[in-house]
DNA sequence: AATGAATGAGTATTCATTCAT
DNA sequence: GATGAATGAATACTCATTCAT
């Protein structure tokens, strides 16, 4: 019995997993429109299978959307503890930027905004970005006025900047982080006309 | 006779106008799965009124996205006559963000961007930003190496970015305009790890 | 006054024939569902035109079909007179089936069945085929228990037969024709299991 | 197991039937028109129902043609064993006209003529078809020139001649299948002035 | 009498969700 | 826990008909 279950579970576990991986590869192809049949069909389960796992389409979006921000956490956390601060926090971008480039589910985001995982795991995304600045500002490779938030916002804006350009090779957004980075650093930096926003 | 088809023809202008206006702001509202319905509603016509004007859901996103180019191109053909080239840029780009923080329609870009309407005033409005940039390059206001694709292409990242923080102030994105435009000024540039895309 | 409002009068006669016929073009390409816009646009007026002529679309088949018999009266009455009665309703039948062959509209009888204005023409018209048939059994060119109601059923039989099997010659029909006028004949006549019905 | 998906598939299947025969029914009452919302009403099932075991309205016609001539296909093949040829052939005649007389499904044929699988039971009905015209020739019941693809053609006229006389006695097509079929005897034969179509 | 813009009921089809097995 | 058949609300689009001009 101990053993059957344990069985059960871990195939469940197996099942949950798979369902959450062609999710994310749905919805990166097809976008939010992305139906649940075609994801239980990636799958290899029946779609009762997903909604056993995830009670609704909007559960699992956030589900894919925890899992998205918690393996940058991890990437961010590392950094956080590398030697060179401001290379740390480029390569960050470097890194969250590619991985965006790979699969946009920005789309995904708005439709998960609410919910209570997702404000929790992007909080502490957001204190760990902010570790990284901060040490990144320290070491003067950034100008003194720019805050964690302000990076956090920054991350995906330049793998969307060339999004709305078909065809540009898929490297292209490194220039526009080459770009905005550039404008975070302290040389001939100008005057910013708002305040860094407040992280609620 | 003239008369009185002129008073036809003009209700029907009205009607197509308010189908259209409806339709901007429904999209911004709902996205890109605004139905049909709802925005005839919004207009205070019936489903059918829609489609005598715009044969197809697509036709409609098409006159919606071409009505904004436009709208932006006629922005972008006045700066390049302005005075002080750098200031215009910085315009140009300051109103263009302010448009895409009132509606955010980009969504409807990827559903038209095979349409030749579409195709043709989006050629023209990079024209124009391209003469703005060329003027700005020449006076010394940005680096030699930014081209007109590249601004294009960068319109819309200072809103973009503030969208990921749900409350923020309405004008927020300007310090992220500013950001960015740092990174456009010749002054600390460095080197670009990707060369400028070709505009096809 | 007399003279303009004559000038209308035949203006909206030729109005009303040109869409008659492009209501006969238009069917017989299309089958019943061809659209009374498309009916309108093949005869060159504005969709209302149509309806002030034609209440409704019924209406407008209904006169369709009325024609077309009252054509195929002007024949049978024609042939009523001529010298060889056998010849006669064997023309009958193949210039009747031609017409069929080149417009079929045999769906639209169904839809205009209980109109008063085709039960007439109809009335009409077997009345004249069974003159024809009268006579021909008279001559002895057709067996004698052959009623001018079975003519008038089978006119149509021939050319239905060939509508089975796309892409054959135009004129296949005639072989059916043939085939069906010889079990008409006397010769090697069998009992016939059913008496000929009445014409109510 | 094996009992519970057996039951679940074996409603599945009755659903389906039922779905096929109100298909049948509707179809035949109300013409190609005929909507999928009744169709799903007359079966006792909902719309979505429908679509999840015909995927489109033509894949629901196709499969209720397919039944149809799957069964004639049948009818045809017992009787190319029958004892007597010329009876054999009648009987086919008879017996595919009653049905015929039952439900009018001929519109559907050319809606489903493209199918292949309504294609091939099509040609393996002809082919049966064509094996009772050849005894039946052999045995001196029909005329010399007449061939299986004749037949084939003719099968349905004895119905839709009295199908222009409403309120006819259900059976008087059997008085045109009579004369028809004298028509194809070969006592009293006249030449034919056509060859016998191709069956391609 | 002619026009054609407006109407709204009707059509096929999709899809998240439920539930009996 | 897994299955997949059934559901029905929602969507884009069509078209006969009306009516103000």
């Amino acid at each position: 019995m101990t053993t059957s279950s344990r069985r059960l579970r871990s195939d469940a576990v197996r099942n949950r997993e798979r369902v959450l991986a062609a999710a994310e590869d749905e919805f990166a192809e097809q976008g939010i429109e992305a139906s649940v049949s075609d994801i239980a069909r990636r799958a290899g389960v029946a779609k009762g299978t997903v909604f056993s796992h995830f009670a609704t389409k909007e559960d699992l979006i956030v589900a894919v959307v925890a899992n998205h921000l918690a393996e940058l956490k991890e990437v961010a956390e590392r950094l956080g503890k590398a030697p060179d601060p401001g290379a740390a926090l480029l390569e960050f971008l470097t890194v969250a930027g590619d991985r965006r480039r790979q699969r946009d589910l920005t789309f995904l985001m708005s439709a998960s905004a609410d919910d209570a995982t997702v404000t929790e795991i992007r909080n502490r995304l957001h204190a760990d970005v902010t570790t990284l600045v901060d040490r990144a500002r320290a070491a003067g490779a950034i100008r003194h006025d720019i805050t964690g938030t302000d990076v956090f916002l920054l991350i995906c804006a330049p793998v969307h900047v060339v999004e709305n350009l078909p065809g540009a090779p898929s490297d292209l957004w490194l220039r526009y982080l080459a770009i905005i980075f550039d404008g975070l650093r302290p040389e001939g930096a100008s005057p910013l006309p708002r305040p860094a926003p407040d992280w609620s």
